[in-house]
DNA sequence: TCAAAAGTGTTCGCTATACACCCATGG
DNA sequence: CCATGGGTGTATAGCGAACACTTTTGA
């Protein structure tokens, strides 16, 4: 048995900081999970996260995963909720601070973590470790919120896209449909969008290329605020 | 010196809840604050809060501060952000996870607390304690968002309450001004709300009053989701 | 030449907005 | 009787939903 030097007057909890990683395959969301390797839960997925130092705020904490699985140093990463039932840890009092992340899945390399990494379908996740089905679920929930106040949705896909594969997000992320050429439209009007150069794809006819637009946002951000989709 | 008896192999921060109180007094927004009675800070206005205890989750600790606060059982109460910078607090790191929480300034009691508590206009707010300011900001920030999701602006006012009140809610939440005819008619258009009697104040002549009805909202909220405001 | 997907137009109905108007009450 | 605030009505512009049409390209 180790020694516990780390010595206070009251009981302090352990904290910890998960990361809910999403990408986009085109088609599906997905959700980045790795398998335990130690028990409890040994052999279950679960969100990648880990404690937090006590030289770093939860964010860095959160970042330093996302790094390790992704091989990513930067990306949207956004704090939404502290999990924090006494019991959801079976060894000890922890709490977790949870963040969920926005990836390109064309940039992400293998993580150089020992533990196994996998992507899944949204709609297809298996029964994970601790609370973290309802992590991931409230994780979901709230990007779904956050898509009309910002758009985030363009971190999800490649700097340069069709209308065709940003309206598939929007449907991915929203669960509705869209009329495709009213949602053609409606990106044209809110001219956040730049026209950048033919595409050479597999599809009949070769559509047009876009990027997201920051200084266009930001000047819209400040007259009205909210951003329908 | 008093004995350090709760020992970890690792070091743990300590956590504790705080709570950003809003009530609403017919015109502005106001928020409770609490002077510190001890170093650091002493003297200063804070957010109430304290320390979570081991056998309760963060929720159950702000229901707790709200209640030695301000008497109130029950009230609409939201975690919105937890905090986490190193050293936010001088004594030792501590993580605070936020909430806030609405009530109507007429079921407020004294809080049976010691420490000398006060409501502040939102807009007249002094320089707190530790970095409370940050916290109240983004409370305000979230409580902003939160109102285009949820008709939580109700838990504000009284249960009965005139059209008129409820857009100086509105009003004192979003910082814009509406047309009162306008106002008028979308929220009868909504139907969330009853008419109940009239009114016997100072007015010149006395306005219907209205009750929020949850039976109609649970209806709309499977229906469409975004409330415009 | 045919099917599938991309890009552009048109129509209709709803609703947000900007107003005008009448009613009740207190001074 | 006039000022103030409450309740209702109306016209217009703009946008979203529904749907038709043309064009390009690969099979």
């Amino acid at each position: 048995m180790e020694e516990k030097k780390y010595c206070y007057r009251y009981p302090h909890p352990a904290v910890t900081t998960d990361c809910v990683i999403f990408g986009f395959d085109g088609t599906n969301l997905k959700v980045l999970l790795v398998e335990r390797g130690i028990d409890p839960y040994k052999g279950k997925w679960a969100l990648p996260g880990g404690f937090l130092r006590m030289d770093e705020d939860a964010e860095q904490g959160a970042v330093r995963e996302l790094q390790e699985e992704t091989g990513l140093k930067t990306a949207y990463i956004k704090q939404f909720h502290t999990f924090s039932t006494p019991d959801r840890d079976p060894r000890e009092r922890v709490i977790t601070i949870a963040y969920y992340a926005l990836v390109r899945l064309q940039e992400v390399k293998g993580g150089d973590d020992a533990a196994r990494a996998e992507w899944f379908d949204l709609t297809a996740v298996p029964a994970l470790a601790f609370d973290h089905d309802l992590i991931l679920r409230m994780a979901s929930n709230e990007l779904r919120k956050q898509i009309h106040f910002e758009p985030i949705g363009f971190e999800l896909l490649p700097k340069q896209f069709t209308i065709k594969q940003l309206q598939l997000l929007y449907e991915a992320i929203l669960g509705v449909k869209f009329d495709r050429r009213n949602f053609y439209k409606k990106m044209q009007h809110l001219e956040l969008l730049t026209q950048v150069e033919r595409n050479g794809e597999d599809s009949r006819r070769q559509p047009f290329l876009f990027e997201f637009n920051p200084e266009k946002y930001n000047e819209l951000k400040h007259k009205s605020f909210m951003l329908e989709f």
